[in-house]
DNA sequence: TATAATTTTTAGGTTTGTCTAAAATTTAAT
DNA sequence: ATTAAATTTTAGACAAACCTAAAAATTATA
């Protein structure tokens, strides 16, 4: 299996996990950077792999087959991204680019043993489930903060959007995962929140509350 | 730089460790398992980019900027050498090809902080030096065990040949890098040597002494 | 020093993954 | 239910990195 490959099943995967419905070939070529028309190169090709099920213009889903390897990709991914911030020490905005290149490496023996060495974990710097060596994962129930209502306590325990902007932002705010949260307010006028943070009150936009996870 | 370019750049660093001479077309086409077009097309490719020095029909030599960037590679492929060793428990047989993989990661970052996770080693698991961030190395002084006179004294410190069948040998052997190594007897008939390996005696081809790097 | 053998390069072709532009299909709107 | 808009696919091209076969240059040999 190519790089280009893998890239491909992992977007459609991730397509997968938010929308559920058969995914579009723009959705797909928008979530790439790439054009509609490669992206459909690239269907053909996955289809005859059996990776995927897809119909000209009706668009594409993972074959079990397809789900498993785009799974062994994520867990690849979010071990290493664990591997980056336990051992070496980076923040959890700096650790995506690597990872996207580390997910490629090729050694069931290699993978295995990282997860080893680092306890087996079972979420990644960002609160994201990591599937096992089987390709299981462990789903853990949690809300959008934004979904929360006034006076409800819960623990940061993901963040929807991982873009290091919104990690920073999350950073100078003293925001982290495993911190509690209280909603104090909820402005009905543009849906923004007040919330304590551990000891600190702080305003938060909807978008914030909208990408952060709570349980 | 692409993957290829890399190994090319790479193999011309190991031809010229060990040959010195400008390096022909055909060396790095045996080395790389290719052929002697695909290498002149890159060799072209190289020069353009001032990595090589390459004239027509006269062999090929890196340029300082050639040199450093293969010493960067042959530094990330040794670091990670390290870390499967001592950190995921790979034996030295079987970190090659995955190191191969990972010597490509871009990350200049990623591999100082490998570098201080793993103690600033300066030689990897087969004894080779590791160069640093400026690309200098520590060159230790060793001899080819071959060219041990008899009851000279030794300690094992490198391997030339990092195949994994030699390695597997040698384990079975019970040589390791630290080993003390004492020459017992010298047959002159066929260039065997008889050694001591700790407490144990055994008997060594001349191949095989070959080798092996002694302190 | 001619000629033979070897090495190296060139010429032209293939595959992978991308692109643009045009054609086909589907979806939305009047 | 047509027509318009948007989406998707096809057709044809391109760059990277490889290949084979033939030509050119170098080296070895008689």
């Amino acid at each position: 299996m190519t790089f280009s490959e893998e890239n491909y099943l992992k977007t459609i995967y991730h397509l997968t996990w938010v929308s559920d419905a058969d995914i579009s070939t723009n959705a797909i070529a928008e979530k790439m950077e790439t054009k509609a028309s490669s992206v459909t190169d690239m269907l053909k090709k996955l289809s005859e792999k059996d990776l995927v099920n897809y119909v000209k213009y009706q668009g594409v889903s993972l074959t079990d087959k397809g789900k498993l390897a785009a799974k062994m990709i994520v867990r690849k991914h979010r071990l290493w991204e664990c591997f980056l911030v336990e051992k070496l020490d980076f923040s959890w905005d700096e650790v995506h680019d690597i990872a996207e290149q580390l997910e490629h490496i090729k050694s069931e023996e290699l993978i295995n043993k990282l997860d080893d060495f680092l306890g087996n974990p079972t979420e990644d710097p960002h609160g994201d489930p990591i599937p096992d060596a089987n390709g299981r994962i462990i789903k853990v129930e949690k809300q959008l903060l934004s979904e929360f209502e006034k006076n409800q306590i819960g623990i940061c325990v993901g963040v929807k959007d991982t873009s290091s902007d919104f990690l920073k932002y999350l950073d100078k705010q003293e925001i982290a995962l495993g911190s509690q949260i209280e909603i104090m307010e909820k402005e009905s006028f543009d849906s923004s929140f007040r919330i304590r943070v551990g000891t600190k009150e702080i305003t938060i936009s909807n978008k914030i509350a909208s990408n952060l996870y709570i349980k």
